[in-house]
DNA sequence: CTGTTAGCGCCTTCAA
DNA sequence: TTGAAGGCGCTAACAG
């Protein structure tokens, strides 16, 4: 920095201040110091940026898997929004498959090291949530929050009754759940936002669900084909299938070909997320877009840092719900239940 | 840090040394110190240790997707590896789909920020590595790189010829062959190799390969698809694919459907990867563990790291090259051509 | 094994 | 609009 400096003749405060598009830099003093930064291939120290500024630019990424449809995409957006306008993306996973009854995750190594953490669809328990807003730093989530953070989500009610809906309006009545772990916090999770809506859009068609018609399918392909065995064999008199997302849908669409059942012609299955592979099983299913969610939280929580960072400004709400529409994508996987 | 001195009666070099666990501290000392640290909370700022001691602990993972299979699951294995040693991971993606001509990847905004380079699965231009190489960090490739810089990828060669002569043994004859995008340099690329090793598998069974029995579909299932439909179109004699890929094979499986061959009696199928979704259409395929790929990779640029950062040492061979072994997941999509 | 002493490279008040 | 100067929090020589 001295050097770029030195050679537009100026002082490195004024080289600092140019480099950063502040405004109270003549036009002329800024361009000739731009080409002197360019031509010297000059890059400032983030280090050293961050130890005199406190800002780092950077946005933890937590999730628990970034192998995973949802998270992939949720975190290829996030990530793309942030580089737009500058700032890194830090990644960190952990194992969510670890005894559930200690924390997984420690906040401890975001301290100073982040300017905000974009949680990616994970089911976090009071402690660690807590333990998280201890940093003090601005907080998001996608996929899944309480209503007291900023949270970019599906609107799992609706997608729910879309999903169920769709099925009664083919005629079924009786319509099996497969859904997912609750995690830690039942009150602000999808699978038990879908489940719910998926009673209530039963209750609101005069069908008394029994407690049986809904298994947990623990949100993978083979989770949903075992649940969908379990209740199949226990309740063969399931004629539709709504799973609480795809992947889990396809698992029983492989149920009920072991079984030698004909999808649609025997059981109807729905699932929820518009997963890329879908079409492979001709799967009707209820679509969100994951990648915009991780954008449009990215863009929230950097509003949020701006506000941080601005002296007199101060929060007007603390708690921003965004919830994205999901629309109906029918394939062949659903029909109207074979007259028996 | 002057805090956790003077509680603990040293000086901060000592808190320095005892927490970044170097070994000329006394036990005693060291222990006070860190209970010290515990109760205080106290956790080092990573810009002022990067600012001091120019390493930042920190990786840089450039891709072009997190949200396809492969690369999410390298960045997952790689991402896990790294925290474990205490580095983090920084992700940086482009987009390939922009023009060609021009550099899509600036390793500028890694200046000073990363202590290492992780490319995943990346066809890059000559000139994209070379402005890579002039950031003088060390660089490690997955899935696809060149002879003289250290790459962790399955063996094609193998894998393509695993794949072709699969459908051989099961007395196919006419095998077409979906590849991908060759890439910027045809010398180091996956579908390249997988292609070569096609060809060369069916010389070896005295088959006459027609240039039109391989086709370019995209690497993706859509492409798959397509690319399929144009070969059945043009070459009908064809009774067994081998695509480059899980995800083409499974859009070779949907033009199948499409036309009404049923696979495997009138066309066999296979790909490589071993994506976890394979099972939806029975896909018989050579699979490979990109996480896996992901973390040993991580772990040699570790270790090169931890090399450049050694005075004495210089690295023996410049360019380690791993081959990870595939193995054959026979399922239902491929069997013996039907006698006509 | 431990303390002292310079920086690392930038940002940011304060003054001009 | 610009310059001077102190300090962000830590590391790494060098002594002791």
């Amino acid at each position: 920095m001295d050097d770029v400096a030195r050679a537009a003749g100026v002082s490195t405060a004024t080289v600092s201040r140019a480099l950063r598009g502040m405004t109270s830099v003549s036009a002329a003093t800024r361009e000739r110091i731009e080409a002197v930064a360019r031509q010297l291939g000059y890059v400032a120290s983030p280090s050293a940026a961050s130890l005199a500024s406190g800002r780092t630019r950077t946005i933890g990424l937590l999730t628990p898997w970034v192998d995973r449809w949802f998270y992939a995409h949720a975190i290829d957006g996030a990530e793309r929004a942030l580089r737009e306008v500058g700032f890194d993306a830090l990644l960190y996973t952990f194992d969510l498959s670890r005894d559930q009854s200690r924390p997984r995750v420690d906040p401890s190594v975001l301290r100073r090291r982040v300017d905000g953490i974009l949680v990616v669809g994970m089911p976090l328990s009071k402690e660690e949530v807590t333990s998280l807003e201890a940093l003090d730093l601005p907080l998001a989530f996608i996929g899944t929050g309480r209503d007291d953070h900023v949270t970019v989500r599906l609107d799992d009610d609706a997608a729910g009754r879309c999903a169920t809906e769709h099925l009664l309006g083919l005629g079924h009545r009786r319509i099996g759940h497969i859904t997912g772990p609750a995690g830690v916090d039942h009150s602000w999770s999808p699978p038990v936002a879908r489940h719910a809506a998926w009673r209530v859009a039963l209750e609101d068609a005069c069908v008394a669900a029994e407690p049986g018609w809904a298994v947990d399918g623990a949100f993978d392909v083979n989770g949903g084909r075992e649940a969908a065995h379990r209740l199949l064999d226990t309740h063969p008199e399931i004629t539709a299938l709504f799973a609480a997302s795809d992947e889990m849908a396809m698992g029983a669409v492989l149920a009920a070909r072991e079984r030698g059942l004909d999808v649609p012609g025997q059981l109807s299955v729905i699932g929820i997320d518009g997963h890329d592979l879908g079409e492979l099983v001709g799967l009707t299913t209820v679509a969100q877009d994951p990648a915009r969610q991780g954008a449009e939280a990215a863009r929230l929580l950097l509003a949020d840092i701006a506000l941080w960072a601005t002296p007199g400004a101060e929060r007007v709400s603390g708690a921003l719900q965004v919830l994205h529409a999901t629309h109906l994508v029918t394939r062949s996987s659903t029909a109207s239940p074979r007259k028996t």
